[in-house]
DNA sequence: AATGAATGAGGGTTCATTCAT
DNA sequence: AATGAATGAACCCTCATTCAT
């Protein structure tokens, strides 16, 4: 008596005609805005908590979902975190490539993608507190303006002793900041202060430097949770 | 079961008379001694597994001391990092302080102290990778060069939007290069690289700068390690 | 929630008029097809897993069947069991009571049903792994060798100290022998040897233990799954 | 600063004078006490509820300790069994070895063990529990009967179809037998029974058993609960 | 009927802290 | 002081069962 043993779990449940049944339908449609629910909870959380600080209580509690159901989405505390860097990353490039795709010149790209970035985290706390626990190196988030620097550093807009330093400086001072911004009032300035000191100490020239604080900032496309 | 706890602050146990007898001497240098012990162990500890992820175990055993002796020193984790800190901090002003006292200039003594501080991080992974994780904001060990950074303002050598950016990148700088040190490797000039980026992002000017660089850096004078 | 829980038994649904119409015909055919293909699956379950170890996820996927689907049929595991049991204590008096139902003497029959017991287990895992776990004293399954055995017993045929301990004996020997078939192989003789053992144990004569072990064994006649 | 390190947790912490600490000698006796305490209950807990059903609360609640008293024994159930069982096996081995030291004879000694093991499960319900549910086979507490057997077998005072048989014989008789006695009330002669009917199916002559089944029992040598 | 997402009770494990010696 | 066994609260994780579709 071999055991037959069908395909385990088929992931699409077609119906006699080839159409998808509809209670699969329906049932995924749930899964995706219960996943997204979680994760748009995880941001706060491990704002809130700290990376290592929360526990799968405070998870299901913000998410208003039961104990068990978390398990049914993420194995553990770092696979959701996993996750939520992931859309975090995807949103993030996306809502500041968006913005700034019609910039050629690098550093004028990299100033304005940094203050965009700045001002996003002086608006919306959750995200801040979030990103600044984040180790975004060699993270997809930080390939676009690493390009843009690197551009930047050929055509002798920059000047810096190494670029792993530079990295360090830029990512330093921005992860630092967003750090006190949550702590202590921080004024509508700070931002752009940061970036100002930032471009300063790539040695970026004075005169390029007011070009790019003069740029009116474009709006803000924040786009709905989605996953995927 | 609440904690009220006080901290038992043991006063001077003299004996009948007033003078202080034998064992109570000989007991004083052993509890010196013990928590000299716990608080150097606490270093590396604090090192290797993160300020939230050590637990009491990985205390004593890197202390070489049984469970409940941990209790007569420190009543919590909490407390033990309070006090490595405050060793640290002390520790640190102190070796730092006594190199660049005979320094006038601030913006020299801020940036000498950069890079001391920068070539201490390279040459000691514990220190470093306790003190990467460190939050020293409002802390003693800010304190000085906080202040050197304020008169070199006043004596516009330098030239920043704002007194909390400027902190912010240069805090922001050092503990970002601090803990990536620890994880890629680094060339022996990171520490100097970052130097002139900071005070490039101060706006210093290049000569100065230059000559901060040029400065041979004072011995090192790595006191031995004592409690109060 | 405490579980009041009636057994849905559900009567014969008919349509109006008393007939049975058409969807129902198909519906109970259907019914019948998954039961029997959930229970085929839970006799490999059970006897991989054990009756305690197996899991309704071990069901479901060896069935191929949603979560739900299985709480249409069996309320729990242990009922799963039941059933699982009794269809295999039908099959099993079924196919031996079939093979030796010409057979009169007693012992004969009582020798001859236990060789073919063993030559099952040896020829079917899943069914050896099964039926090593069950408890089957006091079961259906036991009736026709015990009403054998009592007969051998009143001709003479054997000779115990007492029914209860022959039982054991023979029990025993016979489940012990499948559990070792499973783990260590064994040669082809094994279940002949067991059944040898059990007739001397039993005080059956040396000639007729010779004559049971020559008896050529009946064809296997394996029914086809059925339910009921 | 490289870490002296002390070796972890000394096993024997002397005093200045190398005489063993009065803290460590009392410790020990005490964690010897509750370790004991532990499998004693084990022991009753695994007979009850099986050696799969049991929890981790059974057994604290049966030996009266609190939950993580448990871990700072035994890291899982699992190895609680083992210990329980080696445990068993030492003293079971002992107390039956004991008792048959003194005959020359193997099939004397096999069935002298047989009868002592029976009464053992008679008169002592936990133990029987615990027992029968054992996988024996491969484990020290058979070598010594499997020796027996083993020179029976070439004193020609057994005859058998093969040793493994055999053994599969000896062992689920006794076993069903152990298992059934928990169950149903059996006679006081029940182990007695048993002991005939294996000797009788390994083929011993009538009158070796009865001189067998004449022979008084040996006292019952219960020693103390003991670890190691 | 069939499906599979949601649920939460039950059980496992860790670890800070206490306390008798 | 120093020791280490004992404690139990806090967490983690699984899995039987329910239920809307």
């Amino acid at each position: 008596m071999p055991k037959p043993k069908k395909p385990p779990l088929r992931k699409t449940t077609a119906g006699p005609g080839g159409r998808l049944n509809h209670r699969t339908v329906v049932g995924r449609r749930r899964r995706a805005r219960t996943e997204a629910r979680i994760i748009e909870a995880a941001l706060h959380v491990f704002a809130e908590k700290g990376l290592r600080g929360a526990v799968i209580d405070d998870f299901i509690k913000a998410a208003g979902i039961a104990r068990g159901t978390f398990y049914n989405y993420f194995p553990s505390i770092g696979e959701l975190l996993l996750a939520t860097r992931k859309w975090l990353n995807d949103d993030l490039v996306q809502s500041i490539e968006d913005s700034i795709s019609d910039i050629d010149d690098p550093i004028t790209r990299f100033g304005v993608g940094i203050r965009l970035w700045m001002r996003r985290a002086a608006s919306d706390r959750a995200w801040c507190g979030f990103v600044s626990q984040l180790r975004l190196f060699g993270t997809p988030a930080l390939e676009k303006p690493l390009r843009d620097i690197k551009r930047a550093l050929r055509a002798r807009q920059i000047d810096v002793p190494s670029m792993d330093a530079a990295m360090d400086l830029v990512q330093g001072a921005k992860t630092y900041a967003m750090y006190r911004m949550l702590t202590e009032p921080r004024g509508a300035d700070h931002g752009n202060n940061i970036a100002i000191l930032i471009l300063q100490g790539l040695g970026v020239n004075r005169k390029t430097i007011a070009e790019i604080m003069r740029r009116p900032l474009p709006e803000f496309r924040r786009q709905p949770m989605t996953i995927r």
